[in-house]
DNA sequence: GTAAAACTTAGACCATAGTCTAAGTCAACA
DNA sequence: TGTTGACTTAGACTATGGTCTAAGTTTTAC
């Protein structure tokens, strides 16, 4: 089973402008042309696809995953690299977790803030220490406005 | 205590460009001027950078941020609307970790499959299908090349 | 066999978020 | 009191990652 560029960008839901820029930039090296010209994807090419958006969501830069693409063309031979490359990514996304993680805190704690804020109808009678993990949040009774 | 912009940065790790920049933007209507014109930072300026960089970093576009700023120095009557952008916010934040997990898993899944890999000499010889979470990985001795 | 839909290219254009330069002003200190 | 460093501005420039247009070709479907 193959698909043309059009029923790719469905599949993936990469327009295929970007698609084209992908290829443009070196990212798929691996599409194969019709005798008129045309693209078109197999299913591995469409997996590995997958791959690439991947390695993009982790933050790697275009550029970086053209050098793993081309690593990957030329075979065994690049194999301690990719591996490397597997290795560094996955240390760099449970970092992004442990941030994303931190940042939630963060905005659960801005949301009881706000919560209080709206009980009280105003912030002055709203304490809380944004600082300390999971700090209570008290209304200030005499502030209260509503 | 308050700051000069070239403390300030080196307090957040915020260039001064990025600083200025963020004021031009709006993000910052709150930093003062000196007589003669230069910026400078309260601690709660500070802070509140802070509350910046968390929603920078949740994916907000800086336009938004600004919104969310205006909405902060209008006071109390935002104070419904600024809770449903941390409640947003932070509904955005647990996917994005969810997200980030399932891409662990794959890296993960990557980096054991390329350590069999590198172990077999060859890609040829591992076995194992990426979309199958922990799926075990083996070496086909057949096909081995050390 | 022809019209519409889907594809091709090169290259222009866009948004976002900075980053830097140039020319000038102000502050700190020896 | 002068010089060095830190600041000011406007505006140019950059990088990244697309997104779109125009002109032309090929496929598909009636």
């Amino acid at each position: 089973m193959v698909f043309t560029i059009g029923e790719t960008a469905n599949k993936t839901g990469i327009s295929e402008y970007t698609l084209r820029f992908y290829e443009k930039k070196g990212l798929m090296p691996f599409v194969k042309r019709t005798s008129s010209g045309r693209r078109y994807f197999s299913e591995d090419d469409i997996d590995f696809l997958g791959l690439i958006t991947c390695l993009k969501n982790t933050g790697m830069p275009l550029a970086e995953i053209k050098d793993f693409v081309d690593m990957t063309m030329q075979g065994d031979e690049t194999l301690e690299k990719r591996l490397t490359i597997f290795r560094t990514q996955r240390a760099a996304v449970k970092q992004q977790i442990a941030a994303a993680q931190r940042r939630l805190e963060k905005l659960d704690f801005k949301v009881r803030y706000f919560e209080a804020a709206c009980e009280a109808g105003t912030e002055a009678a709203v304490e809380g220490d944004c600082d300390v993990p999971n700090s209570p949040i008290t209304i200030n009774d005499a502030l209260r406005v509503k």
